[in-house]
DNA sequence: AACTATTTATAAGA
DNA sequence: TTCTTATAAATAGTT
């Protein structure tokens, strides 16, 4: 309709194609609009430019309620396709199936926490107390497996204390002899010769005896603290239950 | 277009709207065409008859191509109104929140049934050590409650039926003391009469012991057996534990 | 559905 | 874009 007829193909010139789509685009807007207000129907129209411009025109009742009308009106083939009702559904479904498996379990903790008992009878009790003894007998196993190791592991240690001790004492004598024939050796130019078998006897006795006690309490203030600092306090409590 | 002007307005008549709508829709769909073919447009037109029907024409691009284009296009938009794809995360996110919560109740179960403790230290099977002795506890008190209730009913039975039995048993002395005399009653016109001190009494003496017996042997014989027929086998297995 | 008188849309030009 | 105008197209009313 105009000055000369137009072939049904895209219009090439860039320029005419931009007017002509200005000019048709109200035309096919405004006689949406006249189809929808005359005949009482429901349009939805969608317009997207060559540039990516989007125009649209949409009765009443919103683009959003015609689009919705229009997935369900093709609800069959959205099921075969996009289930996104169905996914809806099966969410809720999920969810409360979970749920459902959350309350079961938590009824049976709180059984076995002993609450919430009234519900059970006679019978229920008995089973419930017969697994709690079963599952108390084999945490005291473990448990008592577990301190097993764990004093067998002390005790291992102590040992090796104990050798390092010992190896320390004796190389600790070593020096004191050295050291003590040193002194001597040092001495003797310096003093005049002193009956020997005696003052030699008196120092041995006095300084010998010293150091041999001195060992003694190193030992135990070594090994015994670690056996209660490697334990704890809990595990030394709860040993003989 | 047309024998005279039409005013914008719905056409009251029904079938000249129809007919409009037919006309008017194929020209719609005419023109939507075109414009998309003149000018390299993406199309999309929806259309519900006042009777619901639906026409639709879109682009060759299929009208799911053109609604989803759409629906990116006003994303911003839908944010606001229509949080779908959050739905989709939200689902998401609380059934993974479900079952990670299901997997802890499990592991509990698991460890209050003293199975799956490997990955327990010491101190934690003191605490399962610890719970469970608890809720033994108390399973054990309401057991005993329990119990004791059931006792104390099947007392009650007892002494119910112990007193219907003694009151069975009287109403059948006094019966046979009747018939005793009615018997007396018939005798006395037919024999010779005979010295009733001593003959009485020796029938009180060879009847009424026997009688009695059977009493009491009826009685234990309907208390005893209520006793253990009341109780279940379970109960009296356990009764001590 | 076909006809047709008329209105409307719009191509081309400015 | 908008206006003008000639003309093609659409369609209201009729058959």
């Amino acid at each position: 309709m105009g000055r000369g007829r137009v072939q049904l193909k895209r219009i090439e010139n860039k320029i005419s194609r931009q007017v002509t789509f200005s000019k048709r685009r109200t035309g096919l807007l405004k006689k949406a609009h006249e189809i929808s207000v005359l005949c009482d129907a429901d349009v939805a129209l969608i317009v997207f430019s060559t540039k990516g411009k989007l125009f649209e025109y949409a009765t009443h009742s919103s683009m959003e309620t015609i689009l919705e009308r229009y997935e369900r009106y093709s609800y069959a083939e959205k099921l075969l396709t996009a289930p996104e009702t169905e996914t809806q559904a099966s969410w809720t479904l999920e969810s409360s199936k979970l749920k459902a498996k959350i309350e079961v379990l938590e009824k049976n903790i709180r059984h076995y926490d002993g609450e919430d008992l009234e519900q059970l009878n006679l019978r229920e009790l008995q089973n419930v107390e017969q697994q709690l003894e079963t599952a108390l007998k084999r945490i005291r196993t473990k448990k008592n497996q577990l301190m097993h190791e764990s004093i067998s592991e002390l005790h291992k240690k102590e040992r090796a204390l104990q050798e390092r001790n010992n190896s320390l004492s004796k190389k600790l004598k070593e020096n004191e002899k050295t050291s003590e024939q040193q002194i001597r050796m040092l001495q003797l130019p310096q003093h005049p010769p002193q009956p020997h078998p005696c003052s030699v006897d008196s120092f041995a006795n006095t300084s010998g005896p010293f150091i041999g006690a001195a060992m003694r309490e190193e030992e135990s203030a070594q090994v015994q603290p670690v056996s209660t600092t490697m334990m704890p306090l809990w595990m030394i409590r709860h040993i003989n239950q």
